[in-house]
DNA sequence: TCGATTTAGTACCCAGTGGATACTAAAGTC
DNA sequence: GACTTTAGTATCCACTGGGTACTAAATCGA
């Protein structure tokens, strides 16, 4: 499942399905084959198949098999997450388009839940690994990563706080651009910085059981 | 693969491999059956071959297929993580032992993954499931709950702490028991709390990014 | 030209949290 | 009965999250 940020939604990627399929879009799939070495060489070439380049992010999501149906008729499906950053295929063509998460199309049952399966492992793994960064360009800016973040998480954040966190983690390094993007004063480019500070010990979180 | 606390560590649940083959032991494993119904079936089937009843929890590890080597020659494996009870199968007999898994036998090499992927994936999940919960009998103490955090987080932490924050989101509720374990004073058993305080909204965790 | 509007970015305040130290409580050991 | 061990609490402090309010720099429109 390919996604990127769109118009303060999360899309995802679907194909059109060929002609007879029950439903009209699929997600991109193929089956493994002996040139790709693991299953994520399997999912690096179904994702360059629908766009212009590799995803800058990608994390195996699960292993399907109950009953469910998919397109293939095949028993296992393996789901992968990909991130593609804003504005690499703006155009997909005829047949590929970018649907909000939340208004898919039908999609055959298994699909669905690797859809939801994929959206969820995208939030836990927020922390753990910098999806948030490769949903976005190089340069970038800070109002930029709020809404990627508050695209993922469902909810607005704070301003001041998220600079605050973003500045005391030192997370990013500060370009000498600027971009002027319509009205309001034009925003200083960041770019992610590689300088690492140790990172801080877990706590436990009790506020997120269910 | 099967985990449960022993003795301040992290224990594997590993059987022995049978005449033959080239490690001595292996995780507990099978493959699909029809009258399994789903993934997660075919899962509690096999642990429930090892073990004196299912696994108090049980989630998906991942799916490994690459080019290492698995005891059954199967092309894929779909591993995952069941928390058992401490003190469940306190004497697994002579086909099966408890090992920490900073210690294991060696493994055969997609198990070994498997058992690397597992363990991380319970670490990530500890804020989004109960699995600390369920690694202890219905019937706790404080301190053997946080003993499990800290098995689990590798690290130590702080106990007045560790109690403001569980207090806070109401997740425990004293029984009138009290356990008197050798010496020192006796402690209050807890439950898990089933009074839900609506989930507080998830934030931004910029510090354990890599 | 001069507001009004929009977006970026900062300053300040306050409540709540994480974590350290230090304490009391209740059991067993010698 | 003093000492040790484990349980559990109190107090203090630094820092964080998040609210309000402010300044800065751009465009839009009358």
């Amino acid at each position: 499942m390919l996604v990127t940020p769109l118009d303060r939604h999360l899309a995802v990627l679907l194909v059109r399905a060929p002609e007879g399929s029950i439903e009209r879009w699929t997600l991109p799939w193929g089956v493994p084959q002996a040139s790709d070495g693991t299953l994520e060489g399997t999912a690096v070439r179904v994702a360059r198949g629908a766009l212009p380049s590799t995803p800058a992010w990608l994390e195996q999501a699960g292993a399907f098999a109950d009953g469910r149906r998919h397109p293939g008729e095949v028993d296992l499906s393996v789901g992968f997450v990909g991130a593609v950053p804003v504005g690499t295929l703006s155009s997909p063509g005829e047949d590929a388009a970018w649907f909000p998460v939340s208004e898919l199309q039908p999609l055959a049952p298994r699909q669905r839940a690797i859809v939801s399966a994929a959206a969820e492992g995208l939030r836990v793994r927020l922390d753990y690994a910098p999806v948030a960064f490769r949903l976005l360009p190089p340069a970038f800016t800070l109002s930029d990563l709020q809404r990627v973040y508050e695209i993922l998480l469902g909810h607005r954040l704070h301003k001041a706080s998220f600079r605050r966190a973003l500045h005391g983690a030192a997370l990013v390094e500060p370009t000498d651009e600027w971009r002027s993007e319509g009205r309001g004063r034009p925003a200083q480019l960041f770019r992610q910085a590689v300088k690492r500070r140790r990172p801080r010990r877990r706590t436990v979180r009790f506020d997120l059981l269910p």
